[in-house]
DNA sequence: TGAAGGCGCTTTTTT
DNA sequence: AGCGCCTTCA
């Protein structure tokens, strides 16, 4: 720790050491981002800049977040712990708590995850009788979460027609149904947090007062509302505001769709009169022709803020360029490079396959299976967001808060017991009638309906009661017990895996006591009394509190702690960590990882850049990006592949290789396979046999015909890789080909789907855009 | 109550 | 094709 700054490069050093005003650092793929991040926060406290209390440091996940506190930790003898170091979720939390009543919040407010909010929309347009075809509950959550990540709130939304004035009246409805079910979603927890600042002078004063230094993590991809949040934690425009340093990538913005908002940046750099950007540019990560290619590549996006990154290490490998006449055999190549690979004694870790979508890791799956070579798929559920796991939360969120209607409606008859959809109708009449939870409700049904439902109750009391005294891990164990959870699964066939996932919340939970420091004898149910800065939250005076800094963090009851927990983190995705495996993941999945060896599958237009993204505005420059986030990742090695033909969506469909291939430096590359088919043109192929997979003759693989061939029906009688030439026989056009429609001018096919009668060509007009037209129906004619 | 079959959707995803 | 969700039927 006595030297923070040795082994810094120039430019890492002057941004850890800038004076305290507003920053604003491009950190470049590799360039040691995270490093300079934590050394800032080291130095400041270090050289008495500011105290540990006065920093806030916020990034967008939860591994980014430890991250930051585990490095941090071990460069200065601090105790993290109580820092604000966290996601903005995580931090939106936290003040929340400590301000509940501020806020409007019940004090044991529980949060939502997608899947939740989800449901309870559903529950909500059930209830009020909308029909769910004409305002699905999924347009509804989008629509909503969209305007909060705006912090427009329901008479903020403008709504230019009946459809619109419907979805804000049933933003309005879903408000209301979460406030009196005390329940609060994502986008709900900053716009809250926000709006506590924004509206309690004193809150907000003294957070402004207490936080010198605000680090932000990522910043490219804050949306509109974590940016509003961030001026307003920052005092910006008060004459006195904090430091705040932004470390973000423009180039490396791939959230657009989820509401990031890269104008952030330069909004950022100019709002808050930053006087220099520093750029990180130099990589420690990829060999020479890998960051050439990233940087031509990304050269071809307007507006960036520009950088260009550099390497000490040599031009390294060229990067190598398969086309398969079909996914099969684009996958059995993967599988023969693999296999080289670890042959060469890779470690089947290094080893990374990325694609843009998740419908590409099938086929490739397949292949590797089929190979006996270890993978593991990344994404899918997590850890708290599986079904058995839910359940069990939902017992314990209901014995926490009986009027929790979406923990009710999940596990009132799960196990079965009998109460059926008339009973619960019934329950959700009266508890409309008499506005009132589910749970209050069952006192007015009446009947066998209501006897069931009073056993319900009844059973969660019990269960309340008899867990008083219990520790978590404990009363974890005995709710999944007592509410038949182990019971139903020992009788389901599937139910193993299930079971065991149950006892592994109890692990959990064990865990969890023990990290948070309330240890293993301390009841659930219970304030940790002399715990760090407890009581004062149950009573007294909340101003008194804002100024007494040292009461947070905030304490919570172990149970409450944890179902926060559950909600902010959702775990991992159930690895079987420790094997060694190759890395299947999407693109965006791969961002901030690296690996030495990186496949780039399914180089293809309208599957990356995806056909999809011409929609939007600027759609391209974000596939661009994500391309070269995923050129970016590889660290000795990179292999780009695409295929003629792949099946998608039980379609075969047929494409050309993508544009990205024209952006890269030809320098750089290494075709194994001749590059000029797919545009007709055959000239320019150079082959290398020693180390291609065109010498093994992969056309002839009996196991590959069935992928690349055709379906029999349409006569077709391809497996020669040539699929889209046959094609041009049949229905007198071809993937490339230029076209002139009366209506639409002139265009380029960029794919043809289906066959006979039913093809169709994806084509792209130069005036109006990428079109799909039936090509028996659509006059077409074809041009040089 | 639970199994079976039909329907529709299918880019990317963290909290 | 493959999955989740919903309805239907025994």
């Amino acid at each position: 720790m006595s030297n923070l700054l040795a082994n810094l490069n120039a430019e890492q050093l002057a941004a850890v050491t800038l004076p305290d005003e507003p920053a604003l650092i491009l950190a470049g793929a590799g360039s040691g981002k995270t490093r300079v991040l934590t050394t800032r926060i080291a130095w400041l406290i270090q050289n008495g800049h500011v105290s540990p209390a006065g920093v806030l440091a916020v990034t967008f996940t939860n591994k980014a977040a430890k991250e930051m506190q585990t490095r941090l930790a071990a460069m200065l003898p601090i105790n993290t712990r109580g820092m604000w170091i966290g996601t903005f979720h995580g931090l939106c939390n936290r003040m929340l708590r400590a301000h509940f009543r501020d806020a409007g919040l019940p004090q044991t407010f529980a949060i939502l995850d997608s899947q939740d909010q989800l449901s309870a929309l559903k529950r909500l347009l059930k209830g009020l009788n909308v029909d769910d075809e004409k305002y699905p509950a999924k347009n509804l959550q989008y629509f909503i979460n969209n305007a909060k990540e705006q912090g427009l709130r329901p008479a903020d939304v403008e709504a230019n027609d009946d459809y619109n004035r419907r979805f804000v009246d049933l933003y309005a409805a879903y408000d209301e149904q979460c406030q009196r079910e005390g329940v609060v979603d994502f986008a709900e927890l900053l716009l809250r947090c926000y709006e506590l600042l924004r509206y309690n002078d004193a809150i907000r004063a003294h957070y402004q007062h207490r936080f010198r230094h605000i680090l932000v993590d990522e910043f490219q991809d804050t949306n509109v509302l974590q940016y509003q949040w961030l001026k307003l934690l920052a005092g910006y425009g008060t004459g006195r505001a904090a430091a705040v340093f932004a470390v973000g990538d423009d180039d490396q913005s791939i959230y657009a769709f989820r509401g990031a908002n890269v104008g952030n940046m330069r909004d950022f750099e100019h709002e808050f009169r930053v006087r220099q950007m520093i750029k990180l540019e130099q990589n420690y990560r990829s060999h020479g022709n890998i960051l050439d290619s990233a940087n031509h590549l990304i050269s071809h996006n307007a507006r960036r803020l520009g950088k260009n990154l550099r390497t000490d290490a040599g031009h390294g490998e060229p990067v190598r360029v398969f086309q398969g006449g079909s996914d099969g055999q684009e996958a059995s190549w993967i599988v023969e490079e693999i296999r080289d690979q670890i042959a060469q004694g890779m470690s089947r870790s290094e080893i990374a396959i990325l694609y843009r979508s998740n419908a590409q890791s099938r086929v490739i799956e397949h292949a590797l299976f089929s190979a006996g070579i270890a993978y593991r798929v990344y994404g899918g559920l997590r850890f708290f967001e599986r079904a058995e796991v839910k359940h069990a939360l939902a017992y314990l969120q209901l014995i926490e808060n009986p009027r929790n209607d979406a923990a009710f409606g999940r596990v009132v008859n799960f196990p079965t017991r009998g109460i059926g959809a008339r009973s619960i109708e019934a329950l959700q009449d009266a508890a409309r009638q008499y506005n009132c939870s589910l749970s209050e409700a069952v006192a007015y049904v009446p009947g066998k309906a209501g006897s069931s439902l009073g056993a319900f109750i009844r059973l969660i009391d019990q269960m309340r009661a008899e867990t008083r005294r219990m520790t978590l891990p404990e009363m974890v164990e005995y709710v999944t017990n007592t509410s038949g959870l182990i019971q139903h699964y020992r009788t389901e066939k599937e139910g193993q895996d299930r079971i065991e996932n149950l006892q592994e919340l109890v692990t959990a939970a064990q865990a969890f006591v023990m990290e948070e420091g309330y240890g293993l004898d301390a009841p659930a149910a219970v304030l940790p009394a002399g715990h760090e800065g407890a009581p004062a939250l149950a009573e007294g005076d909340q101003a008194q509190q804002v100024l007494d800094p040292e009461q947070l963090p905030v304490v919570m009851t172990p149970l409450v702690a944890f179902l926060t927990h559950a909600s902010l983190e959702a775990g991992d995705n159930q690895a079987q960590a420790g094997q060694d495996a190759v890395q299947m993941m999407t693109v965006h999945a791969a961002k901030g990882l690296e690996f030495n060896v990186v496949f780039i599958t399914g180089l293809e237009e309208g599957l990356f850049p995806h056909e999809n993204s011409a929609m939007e505005a600027d759609g391209l420059e974000e596939e661009r990006r994500l391309m070269y986030v995923a050129i970016t990742r590889a660290r000795e090695r990179l292999y780009l592949s695409f295929a003629q033909s792949r099946v998608l969506h039980g379609q075969m469909r047929y494409h050309v290789r993508s544009r990205f291939f024209e952006e890269l430096p030809e320098s750089a590359l290494k075709w194994l396979t001749p590059p000029q088919q797919a545009y007709g043109g055959m000239g320019g192929g150079r082959r290398e046999k020693s180390e291609s997979a065109w010498g093994r003759d992969w056309f002839k693989r009996p196991e590959d015909v069935a992928y690349t061939g055709t379906k029999p029906t349409g006569g077709m009688d391809t497996g020669n890789g040539y699929a889209d030439s046959k094609r041009a026989a049949e229905t007198g056009f071809r993937v490339g080909q230029g076209v002139f429609h009366n209506k639409f001018g002139e265009g380029k096919i960029t794919a043809i789907e289906g066959e006979g009668a039913n093809a169709h060509a994806q084509i792209h007009f130069k005036r109006h855009g990428t079109k799909k037209l039936a090509l028996g129906i659509a006059k077409l004619d074809p041009i040089d």
